[in-house]
DNA sequence: TATTGTTATACTCTATAACTATA
DNA sequence: TATAGTTATAGAGTATAACAATA
């Protein structure tokens, strides 16, 4: 049989049709809460995990500069507070507040209630396999 | 069977990992190309459609104000152009200039390049099931 | 000397409100 | 009066470069 080329178009084509569908609805998501995607992506990543600013920069492909201002937004919210790190006298650890957990957590809830509606398009067997599939292709 | 919700959860979490990969590879082509992800959306947009500023608007979920600043600083690149609208003398419409096309045209085939990496990690038989899997559950 | 984080600066993206020109 | 687009303004996100404190 022959390779044809415009299924992987056809892959790709979902792939960012997918992407953005879901992008939006996480965007919209931060918004109601009055955040940004990249705060609401700080809130998620804290939830369980301690980092400092540096690490926290290149988790999410930022310059350290650009965290500065990130996490200075979020904590003038009180939603993540900056700690001096114990074993460097330079660095400072990034955690959640109270407040922060709860919102990053409510956040979560809300995004599974906004997509509920689109997964259960698919037979419950059907979830399992397209989970799959994108854990396969992923890195 | 009992329902297992995790199932789902894992689903929703897969769908996100998926999207922000995807845009990730978007954000840094278009970053490469020295636009602005929503730039390259506009590009694209306007590669088989001319629309009006309001219209394409509309269509980016953006305020007409910020359609004028994204489109002023894409004519001033000599990406698109500003044409009056026939029918319409208030109306503009948006059009790729040739070079905005090429750029356009360069940025599809370098998002494929990007991917098929990824999507070469399925057997191509998986890939087409993937494919219907994610149109199914698409709006 | 190298690293961590901040500050200063500049540009893009975005929205709201007020405006002009046309319908 | 309503609509299309622009301008003015303000705030967030982003990067680069220069800097202070610490390793």
């Amino acid at each position: 049989m022959p390779r044809d080329i415009s299924d992987d178009d056809d892959l790709i084509d979902a792939l960012g049709q997918t992407a953005f569908m879901t992008m939006g609805a996480l965007t919209g998501l931060a918004a109601d809460a009055g955040l940004s995607l990249t705060q609401l992506r700080v809130l998620a990543i804290l939830r369980d995990r301690r980092l400092r600013m540096s690490d926290l920069a290149e988790y999410l492909g930022l310059e350290k500069s650009t965290m500065t201002g990130l996490v200075a937004r979020a904590e003038r919210k009180e939603l993540l507070a900056r700690v001096p790190n114990e074993q460097d006298a330079r660095a400072v650890d990034v955690v959640l507040t109270d407040q922060g957990r709860g919102i990053a957590d409510a956040l979560s809830i809300a995004l599974r209630d906004t997509l509920t509606p689109l997964t259960e398009q698919l037979p419950p067997a059907d979830r399992g396999a397209l989970t799959a599939l994108l854990r396969r292709m992923l890195p």
